[in-house]
DNA sequence: CGAAACCATAACCGTACAGTTATGGTTTCA
DNA sequence: TGAAACCATAACTGTACGGTTATGGTTTCG
């Protein structure tokens, strides 16, 4: 029946990917798989701080997880976070409602 | 092939839809259709001018139209510019990528 | 143990931005 | 013709935000 209505957590994700920086680190995670904070400093090009507090605005929108391990913070991407992104798409982006209502048919059919 | 690489053009989308009122008026535009600042102000409940600089944003990154009719302006959504989103999500988006991927091909064996 | 690496938080700063009122230019119409 | 409707732009304001340095807490290791 396709994504239905409200989604007040649509809003993170939004906001979240509307920073370039933001969407870097998130890419790089996405290519290159876990990192540390130290590894997405040095490819962000900018400070340790700066990078922390992007990883802490990724994280509200679970857009990425973390986990610790000894004195290295190591995080992934999570991209089943974007869902609330492809929804809004699928509803709003009457352009791309065809494609995604044939999909979801689709994969219906081909994933019971 | 997929969508291919460096759009410096997604930018703007992100942008323009990262703000709830933007996305608002987006959003209103794709479902009543084409509407007159006037209607949109009503709507959107900001004052015009808020209404007519969000509408500039938007038109920036090309996910809306106007056209002029006497003293009034009609504004329609334009929503193929979502495209740049839905090629990021398909890029890096890797959960659906593979629905992606699938979809792309079916489409091309449906429309020739 | 003590120093260094790693990370998060605090404190601060400049700017971008969403909102407002004010104003002016067209267009309609009584 | 003159007033009112419609819209865009200008000018201003407060706040949110992305960046920085400074600091402190863990953890590793010589």
């Amino acid at each position: 029946m396709v994504s239905c209505v409200k989604q007040a957590n649509a809003h993170p994700v939004f906001r979240a990917l509307a920073d370039p920086t933001r969407r870097a680190i998130f890419e790089e995670l996405t290519r290159q798989g876990e990192q540390t904070v130290h590894a997405l400093t040095e490819y962000a090009g900018v400070s340790q701080p700066a990078v922390s507090k992007h990883l802490t605005v990724l994280k509200r929108a679970k857009l990425v997880q973390h986990r610790r391990e000894g004195r290295e913070t190591h995080y992934r991407a999570q991209p089943e976070a974007l869902a609330p992104m492809v929804d809004w798409l699928n509803h709003y982006g009457a352009f791309w409602r065809d494609r995604f209502d044939r999909l979801e048919a689709l994969l219906e059919r081909m994933e019971p």
